[in-house]
DNA sequence: CGATGTCACTTGAAGTGTCAAGCTAAGTAG
DNA sequence: CTACTTAGCTTGACACTTCAAGTGACATCG
């Protein structure tokens, strides 16, 4: 299931929107922010990725017209990279069909019940391999 | 947590026996063949990926002295798979950790309880991905 | 003011995955 | 026996990820 769930997502994304799950995971992030505006570093801890990754997908995003950068005004070692018109139609576009996989692949085939233990679950799971969580282990708690 | 746990355990076989988790797949599933051995599309399937990557893959696995290939003798179309010594021994040194780790991430931070929760909802989406779950679902094409 | 250090990011090369095309062995039809 | 089809697998080109090294902006210290 851990292997099958995201290679499914990340085939629908492909397929339908020709993009791949951390493209969108990007713009997602992006659509999300005040000015569609979020500097490199941060987008990456939000993508789950290297800043290197980030760089060359960003880089190719920006060849698509998606996304744009420039650097941060009062601190030039910072770069924002900003959604551009394009990139929040082409979101606003792949974000339902992706929603829906979603529902029909994991929401569909659980109980009411099950959706909660399942949000539990991955809670703790969560929580315990993010940085944070690791911290918190010593003291057995969550 | 889709995210970080497939991504965790990667990390952890790679750091400690600079294997992928797709290769760790290919060769334990070899180790639990009769005769250590099996076709290449078996294998494919049993690891979750496409004919083409495990080819690929076995090839690599071939020149490090972990597995060997040979026609199938009463069909040549058929390429047989089998983990050498080497490739037993391998198997048998990362196992331990990398099931130290999946109990780390995962069972620790759960209760029995939760664990029982989890084989179910994990059992269930993986019927809905897997190819005959498609058919089971009541007709509904997608 | 210049030297040094650090931070945020980029780059190029090497490795890995994917896709389409190709190869060989076995089966089938005339 | 020849031609065609199918099954199982391999290959090469291209795209993406990773790793190590490099760049430029700002901070600090003498």
């Amino acid at each position: 299931m851990l292997i099958l769930l995201p290679a499914s997502l990340d085939a629908q994304l492909q397929r339908d929107s020709g993009i791949s799950h951390f493209e969108y995971a990007v713009m997602s992030a992006l659509s999300e922010a005040p000015q569609r505006t979020r500097c490199m570093s941060e987008l990456a801890d939000l993508a789950n990725g290297s800043l290197s990754r980030l760089s060359h997908v960003v880089k190719r995003l920006e060849r698509r017209g998606w996304v744009r950068r420039e650097p941060r005004p009062e601190d030039g070692r910072y770069t924002n990279a900003i959604l551009t018109g394009e990139g929040w139609d082409k979101v606003v576009e792949s974000a339902p069909g992706h929603v829906e996989a979603v529902r029909e692949m994991v929401f569909d085939v659980l109980s009411e019940e099950e959706v909660e233990q399942l949000r539990r679950i991955g809670q703790r799971i969560h929580l315990r391999l993010s940085p944070h969580g690791m911290m918190a282990q010593r003291h057995g708690q969550d």
